[in-house]
RNA sequence: GGUCCCAUCGUCUAGUGGCCCAGGACACCGCCCUUUCAAGGCGGCGGCACGGGUUCGAAUCCCGUUGGGACCGCCA
C-alpha cells in the first residue's frame, strides 16, 4: 500500500491506559509524526462486559497527558466517521454475510466462524521480526462474530485496519501469533495486507509480561509519583529502540526526527526504573525554571506546604537550588519543604544535637552572619572561613549545626545558598528558635 | 502439549563477517571535591547462554541444545 503512513492505537476501554500501552501508542505516534502521516486513534470496544465510557475517557487523557496527539479519533472524529467499534458493527455484518455467501464461512448458533482452509503457507514480513512462517492447518477455524453479535478482536481489527486505510500495523509482540489468522481474513475479503511491525514485550524485574502484581502499571501513577510525562515518554521510547547516535536524553520532538522503526529491537524489556529515575532527573533539570515551579506545586500541596506564602520566584529559585536531587518531583518537593515552611524543620530537629560547649562561639559566628552585607552566599562562606580560620574551627562545625537548625537535616544544597534564599529576617527566626541568635 | 518469537554486562542497548580479547547509558563500587549528599567530577567492576559447523577470519551466517516469552477464548 502507497500513500503516507496511516498507523492506529487502537486501546479496549477495560482499564486505565497502562505502561504497554503507552509504549505501543508511542511508537506508532513517533512512525506517524517521523514519516508524516496520520495516527488514528480508535476505541475496540466490542467487549460489553468490561468496555465503559470512563476507561475511554481515562485512556485518551492518559495519552494527552503523555503529549501522544492523534489526527482522527471518537473525541474529533475524522474521515472514517466512526472511532468506536461498536459504532462500526454495520461493517462486521456485511462483510461477514460476504463469506457466508461464498462458503468461506459458516454459522454455529449464532456465531459466524470463518473456515480456515488446509495445506496453505502463510507468511508476511514483520518489519522488526522479519519472515515468519505458519502452516495454516496448526490454526483452528477463526469465530468471527460472536453469538452476542459483536465481532471478535481477530476479525474486527482486520475489517477496521483495512476500511480505516491503515497501511502499517504496529502493536505487541504477544500480536504476532495472531496475524496469520489475520492474514487469512484480509484476503479472503480481498482487502490489500498492511505492512506489520510487532514491538518487543515490556517486562517486570522478574522478566515477566508487566502486570499488575509489578506495582504502578498506569501511567497515572507515574505522573503522581512525580514523574515528568516527557521523562516517561523518554524512558518508554528507549525500551526497544535507541538513535543511532546513542543519546539517550532527549525530547518529544527529537524522538520523532530521529525514529526509525527498522531500529526496533527483537528482545523484550525490562522495565527499570532506576533508568526512568535517571532520565526523570534529567528532565526536570532541563525544565525552564517557572515550569518547574508549576510542575512541583501540585506536589508542595500534596504535603500541606504553604506555597501561598510565597513569590512564586523564591519558590522558582528553591528548586533551582535543588538542581534535581531526588530525581522525581515529589521528592524534591519533600526535599525541599524548609524553604517553605519552618514548622517542618522544628518537627524534624529539637536543636539536641547541639554541643553545649561550642554554643558561645557558634552564636558569636551567627551575630556577625546576620549582619552580614552583602546578603550573598559567596559573602558567608567566606565570612566563615575566616572565622573558623582565626577561632580554629572547622568549617563543617559552623556549616553542619546551621545546616541542622535551617532545614531540619543533614542533607542540602551548599547551607549558605539556602541561607541566601532563606533571607535575613527567616534565618534570624530560625536561629531564635534554637537559642542561637 | 502444538505453533510462533527471542537470546550481548544486573538493566536498557551499540554492533548486520575483519575497525570488537565487544562500545555507551543506568545501577553498583571506589576515589575526588567538600559544609552534607539526595548535587558535581573522575575511575572501576561487569556480558556475546552452550555445542557443533561455514569461513583465512564469527557477537555477527547455518544447525542443534538449553533457557526465556507469546499465542492457541464467541478477551482484546
Amino acid at each position: 500500500m502507497e500513500g503516507p503512513v496511516r498507523v492506529r492505537f487502537a486501546p479496549s476501554p477495560t482499564g486505565a491506559l497502562h505502561i504497554g500501552g503507552a509504549h505501543t501508542a508511542l511508537f506508532n505516534w513517533l512512525w506517524a509524526r517521523h514519516t508524516g502521516g496520520q495516527f488514528i486513534l480508535r476505541i475496540e470496544d466490542t467487549d460489553l462486559q468490561r468496555s465503559t465510557k470512563e476507561f475511554e475517557e481515562t485512556i485518551l487523557a492518559g495519552m494527552n497527558w503523555l503529549g501522544l496527539d492523534w489526527d482522527e479519533g471518537p473525541d474529533i472524529g475524522g474521515p472514517c466517521l466512526f472511532y468506536r467499534q461498536s459504532e462500526r458493527q454495520d461493517l462486521y455484518r456485511e462483510h461477514a454475510n460476504r463469506l457466508l455467501e461464498t462458503g468461506m464461512a459458516y454459522r454455529e448458533g449464532e456465531a459466524v466462524i470463518f473456515r480456515v482452509p488446509q495445506g496453505v503457507e502463510i507468511s508476511f514480513d514483520d518489519v522488526v521480526y522479519g519472515r515468519v512462517n505458519v502452516m495454516s492447518e496448526t490454526l483452528k477455524d477463526i469465530v468471527l462474530m460472536k453469538s452476542d453479535g459483536m465481532p471478535t478482536y481477530n476479525y474486527a481489527v482486520v475489517v477496521d485496519d483495512a476500511t480505516m486505510g491503515i497501511n502499517m500495523v504496529i502493536r505487541g509482540e504477544d500480536h504476532i501469533s495472531n496475524t496469520p489468522k489475520q492474514l487469512l481474513l484480509y484476503d479472503a475479503l480481498g482487502f490489500g495486507r498492511p505492512n506489520f511491525g510487532h514491538l518487543p514485550m515490556i517486562l517486570g524485574t522478574d522478566k515477566k509480561k508487566l502486570s499488575k502484581r509489578h506495582g504502578a502499571t498506569s501511567v497515572y501513577e507515574y505522573r503522581d509519583m512525580g514523574y515528568l510525562p516527557d521523562a516517561v515518554f523518554n524512558f518508554l521510547a528507549l525500551l526497544g529502540w535507541c538513535p543511532r547516535d546513542g543519546r539517550e536524553v532527549f525530547s518529544r520532538e527529537e524522538a520523532a526526527k530521529l525514529f526509525e522503526i527498522q531500529r526496533v529491537t527483537k528482545r523484550a524489556a525490562v522495565f527499570d526504573i532506576d533508568k526512568l529515575n535517571f532520565i526523570n532527573q534529567e528532565h526536570v533539570k532541563a525544565l525552564p525554571k517557572m515550569e518547574r515551579l508549576e510542575m512541583t506545586l501540585p506536589f508542595w500541596k500534596d504535603i500541606s506546604m504553604p506555597v501561598d506564602c510565597h513569590s512564586p520566584a523564591y519558590l522558582a529559585d528553591a528548586l533551582e537550588l535543588m538542581e534535581g536531587r531526588g530525581q522525581t518531583l515529589k521528592r524534591m518537593a519533600e526535599f525541599s519543604d524548609y524553604f517553605l515552611s519552618f514548622d517542618v524543620v522544628k518537627n524534624r530537629y529539637d536543636g539536641s544535637a547541639l554541643d553545649e560547649a561550642k554554643k558561645p562561639v557558634l552564636r558569636r559566628f551567627y551575630k556577625e552572619l546576620l549582619e552580614i552585607d552583602p546578603w550573598k552566599a559567596e559573602a558567608m562562606e567566606a565570612l566563615a572561613r575566616n572565622w573558623g580560620e582565626t577561632e580554629g574551627i572547622a568549617l563543617k562545625e559552623i556549616a553542619m549545626p546551621l545546616r541542622y537548625m535551617l532545614t531540619g537535616g543533614k542533607v542540602s544544597p551548599g547551607i549558605f545558598h539556602v541561607a541566601e534564599l532563606l533571607g535575613r529576617e527567616e534565618l534570624k527566626c530560625r536561629l531564635a528558635h534554637y537559642g542561637m541568635a
